[in-house]
DNA sequence: GAGCACTGC
């Protein structure tokens, strides 16, 4: 289990009584601003014991009171998990009862839960069944200046609440100084900005002391030509004339990593005999979580350890003994072209908030030091903070949940910051087209409100509510599971390609790669579940294939809530040719806007004719040959766009399940179709 | 012929 940021349990202080902890001293005055406005921010650093303090403060100071639960959200599972935990203990309770978690597919509390921890998507999906969240007194937003989607609509929520809801207490929780942000979001009333002058304050903010070493920060004199050359220099130097202590080497990505690590272990062996040597070792999200693991371990005596990590490790993950940082300056971040749907994965420079997470990563049990491979002038020309997720994501699933919960009109929705409008109007033109909303913008019922109610993206939510009609709902389940696992069904494998190519193509279908992954669940299922080393020797991920499972158990249940029976009898039956062509025919009237041609180069062209898209190598198509195709994602990165889970249909169908779409598109754009 | 930063329901 990997060592969280949250689970931090190594780090002696925190074994100290609660009493002596940061925050102790600020108790009375925390609870006097709970008592006396409806909003407080607070600003504390990571190991202040804002997240476990501050709730049972609030406890044992009655605010749970008439059966009332205080909430607090996280940004991940793990957090929400481990904190519950360790709150639980000093407390001295069951897990479960008078504190718990919730997060999907693990709902740990009962009726006796008073401080719940949950992650803040769920939250927002509790909005749902009770959107005045009136089972909570208090509602504690952790980790809010990550500025994740689901914390922002959150808070926008949140602020719609609070006026029909005057008691409720709300509180934002923010590491870094983006407090007088929140505060303004909660004390301007777009609605009636007249009360402002004068009127009641709304909030107050809070600073707690926290509990870090000293970091020193050094720049490089001039600028860097290669970066990851000069991190694995500047791993060397910190090596030879450096006190002990480990080193954590923030880079972008898999590629750069395992060419650092590799330079690494070549070049140490030409470390002076005798001297201390030198470790290296990747850490990215791609890892298995037994790769991840070994980063937790203790180096061997003599030995120091260098980590060469992605952006996991500045907030997700947390390495104990780091007494060195070396950041590269950059980040990979994810943006959204509303123009054409497709999403690029660039290599950005990092904010100055982001350096300062970074650097603070060394100081944890000891004074620390942190070498930022560019120059000082560099780092004031660096942006405070990221763009926020909201303003460079696909919204089309986070406006149907907001019309979902009574927001028709989500461009006048109180955002934090609001999105641009080309990405609203992009969303709303995807709910339109899959029948979502109507002419007017508004829920249709029940395919909008259904739509909204399944935990998958909207393309395939209208594919799962299709798929009734053309008899294939227990395999779109499946294939509605394993595609929302994100590319994460067979592990990487650099070593015999050959070997892995042959294994995989045991489960390839003709029709495509929705197919070949019914093809892996279905085997999954049956064999892989009980013999240990049926992922091991298919080269597949056993905790992904897992996960499926229980996700197609959960989208399962909602559909049988809608009163939509599935017939699980037919899946066993195999994928006879017309059970596979009914298939893709109901994937087609889900993914239709995800429609390519393919070109006698093996390329593949969009519905304009415009962009020139690459099967990832990962598809089936990426060495077969097709005509017409849909896929599930695509996505840009090192200058080429990919298409990843491609299925053959026939172009016909795209006109017979999406005529609107295609005919006013096949006239002003396109003469093909 | 060749590869996606990190989360979440």
């Amino acid at each position: 289990m990997a060592e969280l940021d949250l689970g931090a349990s190594f780090i002696p202080a925190l074994h100290k009584p609660a009493a002596l902890l940061p925050i102790a001293k600020h108790r009375e005055s925390l609870l006097y601003l709970v008592e006396t406005y409806p909003v407080t921010i607070v600003v504390g650093q990571t190991g202040s014991g804002k997240s476990t303090q501050i709730p049972q403060f609030l406890e044992q100071a009655g605010w749970c009171a008439d059966w009332k639960v205080i909430a607090v959200t996280q940004p991940r599972r793990v957090a929400a998990t481990t904190v519950a935990v360790r709150v639980a203990e000093e407390v001295g309770c069951e897990l479960g009862k008078e504190v718990g978690y919730s997060i999907r597919f693990e709902d740990v509390t009962s009726a006796t839960t008073r401080i719940k921890f949950l992650t803040d998507g769920l939250l927002i999906r509790e909005a749902l069944v009770d959107p005045l969240l009136t089972r909570y007194s208090v509602v504690m937003v952790d980790e809010a200046h990550e500025r994740s989607i689901s914390s922002d609509i959150l808070l926008g929520l949140l602020k719609k609440i609070r006026k029909r809801r005057p008691e409720l207490r709300i509180i934002v929780s923010s590491a870094t100084l983006q407090a007088e942000e929140f505060l303004r979001f909660f004390s301007e009333d777009a609605d009636e900005p007249t009360l402002q002058n004068g009127a009641e304050k709304v909030g107050s903010i809070i600073s707690l002391e926290g509990r870090t070493y000293p970091i020193d920060i050094l720049y490089l004199e001039s600028p860097a030509e290669d970066y990851v050359e000069k991190a694995i220099s500047t791993v060397f130097d910190i090596h030879t004339s450096e006190q002990t202590g480990d080193i954590l080497v923030f880079l972008t990505g898999r590629e750069e990593i395992e060419n650092a690590v590799q330079a690494v272990s070549e070049r140490s062996s030409q470390l002076p005999p005798h001297s201390k040597s030198l470790l290296p070792m990747p850490l990215f999200a791609g890892l298995t979580t037994e790769q991840q693991m070994y980063v937790f371990d203790e180096a061997p005596e003599n030995t120091r350890k260098v980590i060469f990590s992605t952006n996991i490790a500045e907030a997700s993950v947390t390495i104990n003994g780091i007494a060195y940082v070396v950041d590269c300056g950059f980040v990979k971040l994810r943006t959204y072209n509303p123009k054409t749907g497709i999403e690029t994965l660039t290599a950005t420079p990092v904010s100055k908030a982001s350096a300062a997470q970074r650097a603070g990563r060394a100081g944890r049990t000891k004074p620390g030091k942190c070498f930022r491979l560019y120059t000082e002038d560099a780092y004031r020309a660096l942006t405070d903070t990221n763009v926020p997720e909201i303003q460079r994501s696909n919204l089309a699933p986070f406006i149907l949940q907001l019309k979902a919960l009574g927001i028709d009109n989500v461009v006048r929705f109180d955002f934090l910051t609001p999105p641009p409008a080309e990405l609203m109007i992009k969303a709303l033109e995807l709910l339109y087209s899959l029948g979502a909303v109507d002419d007017y913008a508004k829920l249709t019922k029940p395919l909008g409100t259904r739509m909204a109610e399944l935990a998958v993206e909207p393309m395939m939510a209208k594919t799962l509510l299709s798929a009734p009609s053309f008899g294939c709902l227990s395999e779109i389940l499946t294939i509605a599971a394993m595609t929302s696992l994100g590319g994460n069904v067979w592990v990487q494998q650099d070593e015999d390609k050959k070997r892995v190519e042959s294994t995989r193509r045991k489960f390839a279908a003709e029709e495509g790669d929705h197919i070949t992954l019914l093809n892996v669940y279905q085997t999954f299922v049956t064999k892989g579940r009980k013999e240990g080393r049926f992922c091991h020797d298919n080269f597949l991920n056993f905790k992904a294939l897992t996960r499926a499972v229980s996700i197609r158990a959960q989208l399962k249940r909602y559909l049988e809530r809608f009163g939509i029976s599935v017939d699980e009898s037919l899946a066993s039956a195999g994928t006879q040719n017309n059970k596979a062509e009914q298939i893709c025919r109901c994937l087609t009237a889900g993914y239709f806007a995800h429609a390519a041609r393919m070109q006698p180069d093996g390329t593949f062209r969009n519905v304009s004719g415009g962009t020139v898209l690459h099967a990832h190598p990962s598809s089936l198509m990426f060495n077969r040959k097709a005509d017409w195709v849909i896929f599930h994602e695509v996505f840009e990165t090192g200058n080429k766009i990919y298409i990843r889970d491609v299925s053959k249909i026939e172009k016909n169908w795209l006109l017979e399940y999406a005529p609107e779409y295609y005919q006013t598109k096949s006239r002003s754009v396109h003469g093909e179709l």
